[in-house]
DNA sequence: AAGTGGTCTAGACCACGCG
DNA sequence: GCGTGGTCTAGACCACTTA
């Protein structure tokens, strides 16, 4: 029972995770190089490399040159959201979707909006208010403010079929945004849009992407009472 | 102009991310494949895969074999959140980080966390209700149940001065797990806790962790109000 | 200074899944 | 069937970091 020979890289991953769970490697630990972890499991150091490298993406090993490897003392949770867009979302739940505009207007945003956008004061953003409904009832609220300075042709879209949420994903390119999940009071407007009571505690997503240093658009989604973002580590 | 040659993977994924950018490749086109694209960069095949898959992992591209490499239609958003330990989450503010236990039993859990634990409704857990604070405030309130035959070193433990949370990351393995964020309404109890209105609004963040078939522990963490989550996308 | 991970290369074989 | 991505190999050089 000496040399298992492990010919695929997922299987010494597996093997690396079986002696770190088996506490044969304790947090904090130092493991062998790679050189030597190829020669025992019989394999390239490629393979070994390509299995050590997904376990320090995952969280669960810390690499650094000349260091050497070290089971991560805390290992990291490391939860990756899928956001799709709310129309999957809800179908994928296997209930119908539907979508509503409420509201769309060129208007001078609050400073709030200004300041995190990074656009003038005085400047005009388009604005548009929606409601995303699963099964006819109210699924999300959806207030965005989106730079026509960026994506021009937004200003030709009506938004009254299609969602802002879904036309911006096809049609502008981002180099990067942030996401910030909170929780937050229902306002009486809020309440009315989503039908449920004011000050109920309601979920939020705030996005805002940018082009380079450019922002293109910023969205709050706020979701009806109870929902839930679920993932699995 | 004709052969930049890019040396590189990261050069190479680059590249690519910029002519999808630029709309050179757009959402749902057939891009060449990779034997074609290694000719064309001046690299070897080998540097080509790996930076097509690092743009697949990330949702860029869409890869199937035979089918080839397209440009993702609906680039999904992958956040990727780091839950790290509330201890390390305060002093990474900059704030002063401490701890109260508030009560610990062992206890037959109501049905519905036996149900969703898996394990007897007659079994008894250990129950942990504890404060964690930042610069004496409270911060966040954790309510934990651990199954104690799966942890029988838990038993031991007055969990006073440490957390649960950080004593079960280096002491637990754990195969897999599942994690849930949702707004929640303060109930008369935790608003006392957190010292805050009853019915604020709250961050929840529920986990429960398994060791092959069996539960380690579920544990439910409600932040003070105004908490937000953030990451990059 | 030296050891470790990071990466590139050229070639090869394999497995999946369209057509 | 066969084209495409997925992966392995052996060897090489490099870059970072720590002792």
């Amino acid at each position: 029972m000496s040399a298992p020979s492990f010919r695929n890289w997922q299987s010494v991953q597996e093997e690396v995770r079986r002696r770190i769970h088996a506490r044969i490697w304790k947090p904090g630990d130092l493991i062998p190089n790679e050189a030597d972890l190829a020669l025992e499991f019989g394999c390239a150091r490629t393979t070994v490399n390509r299995a050590l490298r997904a376990l320090a993406d995952a969280g669960v090993l810390d690499r650094r040159r000349k260091a050497g490897t070290r089971v991560a003392a805390q290992p990291v949770a490391k939860a990756t959201l899928q956001i799709a867009l709310i129309k999957t979302e809800i179908r994928e739940r296997g209930q119908d979707y539907s979508y509503q505009r409420l509201t769309r207007s060129k208007s001078i945003p609050p400073a709030a909006i200004s300041d995190v956008m990074q656009t003038a004061q005085s400047r005009a953003l388009l604005h548009i208010r929606a409601l995303h409904l699963a099964d006819d009832k109210p699924y999300a609220f959806e207030d965005r403010w989106i730079n026509t300075d960026v994506v021009p042709s937004a200003r030709a879209e009506a938004f009254d079929m299609l969602s802002p949420n879904e036309w911006l994903l096809t049609h502008t390119p981002y180099t990067h945004g942030e996401i910030a999940f909170s929780a937050t009071e229902a306002t009486a407007d809020e309440a009315a849009v989503l039908k449920c009571a004011e000050g109920s505690a309601l979920f939020a997503i705030d996005r805002m992407t940018w082009d380079g240093a450019r922002s293109v658009t910023k969205v709050r989604l706020l979701f009806r009472p109870g929902h839930q973002l679920r993932t699995n580590l």
